[in-house]
DNA sequence: ATCACTTACGGGTGACGTAAAAATC
DNA sequence: GATTTTTACGTCACCCGTAAGTGAT
């Protein structure tokens, strides 16, 4: 077995011509090489190089010794970086969720649960969750819905019921609740990146438009100076506080209550126990 | 880079469930794989095992690492044979033939002509001969009919005569020619591995009867002490040198003169070019 | 007590550097 | 004379072994 310093130097000297190039850019000197070239031929037991006086060059041999040698120090740094990624895969804890709700209200919680770990949470469309899931980008997923498969383990882990959030010298804000058709029509200020709300609101309120702000801060001072309703939830409103001068009104329609389905591999499950049955 | 030794290491811990065991197979002491692990778990820059005080196992990153580490041994003992087949094929001239007679005819001359090589000549199937011409098998091949081909050189080399071998005493042995149709019925001897001569013999003297002959003393003894006939051409005479009381009457038809060309690739052609350059 | 791993220390191989020679340009 | 390879020699690193220690069975 051949000792892979050797097949660095051997390799250097392919690229760089000479032993002396190659000394300089191994920092090492030509002595040292000539040595490694000796040994080589040595090991592989037949001539790798035509030996001039002043010169020497890889015979045919040595020219397939090269390329193999190439490879198997390619494989040598590719298996460092793999481990160490696969390290590092096995200390982060990767969530994904079809909507903020869920990260919002757990992401502390998993923070706490997990301390050792990096959790990584990210709300991606449902499609690109669920194969992540299978390939292991995601330890967990959160849909809307359960799954059905095998190797999956499936748990309810959180309600979140939208309301409209208006402000409270409107008479809306003294109703006890409102359904979708009452409010189809108006204008609503939404933020950017709720996910699976977004076709919900859109399809039952086919008469609004949604002026979709980039950032809450926006959102809750134009909120302020206007008379646009926007929307909070059970989860938001916990999140980010209540607002001033502004009140939530649940919407009546059932499609307004969403459950969320905590999912993982069943081969995952032992991880994310603690977790699951602290809900 | 991590050196070989190391992932011998790994694997043979991997392989022996304890560094003991692995120790007594690698003909080493445990301290020294104890410090090699250590190494390793540096080299790596992550931990690949669970330490008990007793017990030393592989984590996830540790068994990922050997599974890639007996890759790269695997491929590290690939690569030295690899070359050493390498050399040996340079220094081995392949040479295979359709017919017996190219060989007998130049083998002394090819150990003469490549004396610093080990000269190595066969019978197979033009099949055989133009698969292993294309992948290096053969650096040369010598067939009955040149071949169209691109990347090929291809030069006659060679013209075979059959005779029919009979006693001096019979009729036939006066004539100064014969032809397959008025031999067609007779029995006759033949020596084993006659390549592209038997299916000529058989197509045009398909009444008679070949008994075939497993060594070339055997059947001179049988032809010694019977009227049968049987084949001579000019190499063979040349070769085995004439019996007594036997003589040599050429065939008249024009299938009975066989001509041999010499194939090689283009860019085995330097190599043999001072053989094709002396026919 | 035995077994398995770890730690500490010493030794010898061998990988490397320095110096110098030989050879080619 | 400059550059490259090779040889000779000295040094130091490091790989390995021995011995002793710790903890678990």
């Amino acid at each position: 077995m051949i000792e892979t310093y050797l097949l660095e130097h051997l390799v250097a000297f392919h690229k760089h011509k000479t032993l002396s190039a190659a000394s300089r850019a191994l920092n090492l000197t030509q002595p040292t090489l000539t040595r490694s070239m000796k040994k080589l031929e040595e090991l592989f037991g037949v001539p790798l190089f035509d030996h001039g006086k002043r010169s020497l060059r890889l015979n045919s041999n040595g020219l397939l010794a090269v390329s193999l040698a190439e490879n198997i120090l390619e494989l040598n740094e590719q298996m460092v970086r793999q481990v160490r990624n696969h390290d590092l895969n096995q200390r982060t804890l990767r969530i994904g969720s079809v909507a903020p709700g869920p990260i919002m209200e757990f992401a502390p919680v998993w923070a706490r649960f997990y301390a050792n770990m990096a959790v990584a949470s990210e709300q991606r469309p449902e499609a690109t969750l669920i194969t992540g899931l299978h390939n292991h980008t995601y330890q967990m997923i959160i849909l809307t819905h359960p799954l059905e498969d095998e190797d999956v383990y499936c748990q309810c882990c959180l309600t979140e019921q939208l309301y409209v959030y208006v402000a409270d010298d409107t008479p809306l804000a003294l109703k006890p609740s409102v359904s979708f058709e009452e409010m189809d029509g108006y204008n609503f200020l939404v933020l950017e990146g709720i996910g699976s709300w977004d076709p919900i609101v859109r399809s039952h309120m086919p008469n609004s438009r949604f002026l979709v702000q980039s950032d809450e801060l926006t959102l809750a001072t134009i909120a302020q100076s206007s008379s646009l309703p926007s929307f909070s939830t059970n989860i938001t409103l916990n999140f980010f506080g209540k607002q001033p001068h502004r009140v939530s009104v649940p919407f009546s329609d059932p499609e307004s209550s969403m459950r969320f389905y905590a999912i993982c591999l069943k081969g995952n499950y032992e991880l994310l126990k603690k977790w699951f049955q602290s809900i």
